[in-house]
Parts: C-alpha cells; sequence; structure tokens
DNA sequence: CGAAGAATTGAGGTTAATCAACGAGGGTGG
DNA sequence: CCACCCTCGTTGATTAACCTCAATTCTTCG
C-alpha cells in the first residue's frame, strides 16, 4: 500500500489535481487499481518494478511533462517512486478518457517514453558496466546546456538505486564511478552528489552514437 | 539501407496500403526518415538495434494487430525485421496524424508495448540465464490455449536471435536448452523448432509472479 | 551426396556478483 | 556537545556466472 502525501487540492487549469510526495515516497504501486494517469509538474520520479525475491529492476526516471500511471489494463503495472520531492497533477480515470487534446499528448510523451526504453534495453542487455555507468552520467547530462567540455551535474540516486537501474550490483556502480574518477573523465565536488563530467573523453566508453 | 519488397499495392479498408515481406527482410532500419506507421496483419516482427560495433539488442517480437514505425521525431529510432513471412498495413505519414480513431488505437497498442518492455527490461536486468530462457518460452505460449500440462509450441527465432533479445550469448542459450530438456522440463519434437513445454514445472523458473 | 548453416558441447578465461571490512557523514538522544 | 547508530559509499578477496574460442554433430537444401 501507498501513503499519499497531498498538497491543498488545487484545481490545475485541466481538470487535473495537484498532488506533492516529499522525495523517496510511493505514488503508485505495481498491481493497485488505475484510478489516475500522472503528469510531473516539477521532480523527478523513478518508475520501477520488483520481483517476488526482492529483485528491483528501474526502467527510468521521468522529469517534468512525463507522465506515469498508464496502463493497457485496469491496474498499474509498475511502481512509481519520488526521487525528489515532486509536484504532479492527477488526472482521474475516466475524466480525459474522451480528450483527445489530452490522448494526443499521452501519445507523444509514449513515443519518447518507448524510444528510451528501447536505448535502456540495449544498455542493459549488451552494455558492459563501465559503459553502463558513463551512459548514465551521460544521460544525467542529456538536456544541459554545454554538451562539450567539462560539465557540473548533480547525482540525486544513491549507487543502490542506480544499481537497480543499470542491472549492476551496487559494488559495481561503486568501482565504476571509481575507475572513471582516476582517469580523470569525472571528479568529486564537495560531496553533495555533484560531480564534473569531461564530456568528449565520457561519450566514447557509452558505446553509443 | 532495407530493400522493400512489395506486394501488389492493394488499398486497405483505412487509407493504409498492404504490404508483404519475406521472412528475415529488412522493413525498416535505424535513421532512415520516418515516413509510415506500420499494422502487423500477419506473421511476427523483431524490433532491434545495433551499437556501432555490431552487438544487437532485439526488444520485443511483434504480433498480428501490433504496431512500429512510431517515432517521436522524424527518424525511425530501431530497426523492424520480418521474422516470419509478414503482411502489413502501411499507414502514410500525415495521412493518419488527425485520425482520432487510429490514435486510439495506437495510444493502445502503445500501452501494451511499454507494459512489455517494462517486463523485459526487469529481463534483462536482473534474471539468470535459466530464468530469461524460461521466461522466453512462456512467452511463446501466452495466448495458446491451455496454460497447463504439456504444450506444443514452434520455435521460430534462432538461437543467435533468441541471444540477441535475452542479452545473451547463443551458447549460453543452448546450454539454457540443453538444461531444460535434461531436467524434462521442455522435449525436442521431431526437429523443425517444436518442442513440448511442462508449463507448471516451466513457470516457477521464470522468477516471475 | 555434399555443402552451408544451425545447434550442441567442452575447456578455459573474464567480468561482475558475493562476502566482508572499513570510513565518512547525518541524525538522535543522553 | 559528544557518543552512538545508521545509512551510504568505497575497496579488497574470492566465487560464480557467463563469455570466448574451438571442435563436433545435426539439419536442411541444392
Amino acid at each position: 500500500m501507498s501513503h499519499y502525501y497531498e498538497s491543498a487540492g488545487v484545481e490545475s487549469p485541466g481538470t487535473g489535481r495537484l498532488i506533492d510526495f516529499p522525495s523517496r515516497v510511493t505514488i503508485i504501486d505495481e498491481g493497485e487499481p488505475a484510478n489516475a494517469i500522472y503528469q510531473i509538474v516539477s521532480g523527478n520520479v523513478m518508475i520501477s518494478k520488483l520481483l517476488p525475491d526482492g529483485r528491483r529492476q528501474i526502467f527510468e526516471v521521468l522529469g517534468p511533462g512525463h507522465m506515469f500511471g498508464v496502463t493497457p489494463n485496469g491496474h498499474y503495472d509498475c511502481i512509481a517512486e519520488a526521487l525528489t520531492d515532486v509536484r504532479v497533477t492527477a488526472f482521474e480515470k475516466g475524466q480525459v478518457d474522451r480528450s483527445s487534446a489530452f490522448n494526443a499528448q499521452l501519445a507523444d510523451v509514449l513515443k519518447i517514453q518507448i524510444c528510451a526504453l528501447h536505448e535502456h534495453a540495449v544498455l542493459l542487455g549488451r552494455k558492459s558496466a563501465v559503459e553502463r555507468v558513463a551512459s548514465y552520467i551521460l544521460e544525467l547530462i542529456e538536456g544541459t546546456s554545454p554538451n562539450e567540455g567539462w560539465v557540473s551535474v548533480r547525482v540525486l540516486m544513491t549507487r543502490s538505486e542506480i544499481a537497480d537501474y543499470l542491472g549492476l550490483t551496487l559494488e559495481t556502480v561503486s568501482r565504476a564511478f571509481s575507475h572513471l574518477k582516476r582517469d580523470s573523465i569525472i571528479a568529486y565536488e564537495r560531496y553533495d552528489g555533484l560531480i564534473r563530467v569531461n564530456i568528449p573523453r565520457l561519450r566514447p566508453l557509452t558505446s553509443t552514437y
């Protein structure tokens, strides 16, 4: 069962309801009846699944504009958890089903998500540990302004979460970070998760075009 | 460049054009301008991506009703290849964009695909070789009538293709099949890819609910 | 029948997982 | 304020799983 922390029930423009969640809180649980579709206003949300024995796989980390809680049947097929403090718009099932504007926007974000899931499947199925971590760091930077030279970026996920995202163990992730640091491809800053990244040297390690 | 084998350009009911492809032919290539969206009428299509050094990851094997060639930008993000002889309906870009009936159907299949991609990410990131192969065989049976007892199923993909689908090598896939055969969980029939499967004994090996 | 491709099996090497110890913050309560 | 605990991260030693290389068999098709 997930525990819901609601902000004041402010009505958003498009029939949606604004809800706030603090960091690390479960927003939706796998198997719950799918009563709403959520769109992120601010913050980041991790989407994952658990195996019966506790193994976890995180598929994607979504940011503002993205949607989750979409399912082909009546139940959520995965877990959504707040990585940061998050503000979402919740659209009640049935209220938006017939809105073609909503469905058009939904289709757009689903296309982007499928594309990202494809890329992530290549990572999980075919990349080495260092390639995975390099790809992860580069992914953090995507969208950040300058894509050349040294760039600073904040790593919000723990080693354990990164491991569950990359299909590795936390030790292997830690070793890969150490490896990149030793080779001066990344450098740690005053330890609040901030790192500096040498993009031209990192990019070739990802084995991506 | 993919080479297109077209059937007689029969017009399908909904402004789509019917096209036939023989087995193993490339239907769309990554990077090509996305001029059409395809819906499978009959047969199966493998969706994959290649890394620069030739490593391949197959994400999904699609059947009738499913769509491919959907992309958030103007270019295909992955390869589509005929696993069997395939008949598809090709919908030209621009002709269907404003059809809400088409978009509704598109959204429906995208939701199913995302769900499948989630499940596959768990397999790639968190399952052992035998668990992956067991999951693969069970997936072949999904939709086949009786889900209990012994069931016959045809394995259409080569060991190499299965390996690229499961993120393994073909030898590891072969060993996993041999392992399942030795334990009488599957049995080979007169070798045209047909195997018999003991579902009650196979299912626990997949580590899925 | 012969050739080419597919599958199987074995031996040995490599990568990442596992098991384990230790250190660095951050919060809590005495 | 300090001692304690707990989580997180790092690093080392060992193990296990899977990959690589190689040889052989099986299957299909001309």
